[in-house]
DNA sequence: TAAAGTGAGTTCACCTACTGAACTCACTGG
DNA sequence: CCAGTGAGTTCAGTAGGTGAACTCACTTTA
């Protein structure tokens, strides 16, 4: 049997999984949060086998997360870097980042942290209600149907 | 070989794709949206294999995600419902939730939108930095050094 | 009393996918 | 001519996901 595939699902969440639901895509996004990259040197950082790396890197480019940058002709040599919508899971990362720095860290927290490039100040990530300003609380929210208005 | 495991790396997003990083977790947690779930209810509307789900949520459970609770004594009977970290877990998936309706449906976006459970009107999620509530730009921050306080 | 149903799994044999190590291939620089 | 480099591919072995069928304790229906 296939493995499951959700890429179709009717669920915002399902297909956001179908795409980073394994334990390397995540990561190898996380790794262009410093610019652009190159195989090598993802494939070492990260210590995942070339193969994998190769297919992940193959699916991310395909489903426009990334793209190559030639950055040398001869020999032709290429770089991975963010497209826009690569950029824009960020946000992801960041709730991901939050989430793991409040629940997955003993008492005194990671030794890492996300902080302003310029200020260098502390960055505490929140996921909020677009309009209000206020958190997103679970049990103040319910999945409706969508009136589907073309995009801008 | 064993498969890679993130649980005591120093990144916060490497130990939150630890435990969330494959193809069931996501959707499993996001099922719990609408309250308490039990196994045959979860295992047929995700489609997923019952070996599988038995795994995973064994895992949600001994990670503190969701908790067992008794809703009959005889046979003994329970249901799963989310935890503190679990509920928390929220702001990652409503995250994962704007980003999939912004960047992987068409032209017509998803079929189902996110509400205010009481006023019904459509829910946008923002990810921003908690002090200034402006969004969070990759091109803003970098990863630091993070000075370990005892938390609160 | 017996049979069928229910909830929550476990077991099975099969198959998919990840693993490290080694290999390839085109080109460069010494 | 030889070693080095970047970006992969190939390989055999193994971990983990798959649907279908089974279990087990208890309840409901006939």
């Amino acid at each position: 049997m296939k493995r499951a595939r959700f890429a179709d699902d009717v669920c915002p969440i399902a297909r956001t999984t179908d795409l980073m639901g394994d334990r390397w895509t995540p990561l190898v996004m996380r790794e262009f949060l410093v610019g652009p990259r190159r195989f090598d040197q993802l494939q070492e950082r990260l210590g995942v086998s070339r193969a994998t790396l190769s297919q992940r890197l193959d699916r991310l480019v395909a489903e426009q997360f990334l793209t190559t940058v030639q950055y040398q002709d001869n020999p032709p040599r290429h770089e991975y870097v963010l497209t826009d919508r690569g950029l824009a899971f960020w946000n992801v990362l960041a709730a991901m980042w939050q989430f793991g720095e409040d629940w997955l860290f003993g008492e005194f927290g990671p030794k890492v942290a996300l902080e302003d490039r310029e200020t260098g100040r502390r960055v505490r990530v929140a996921v909020v209600n677009a309009d209000t300003g206020e958190p997103i609380d679970l049990l103040s929210v319910r999945v409706g149907r969508s009136k589907t208005l073309p995009r801008g």
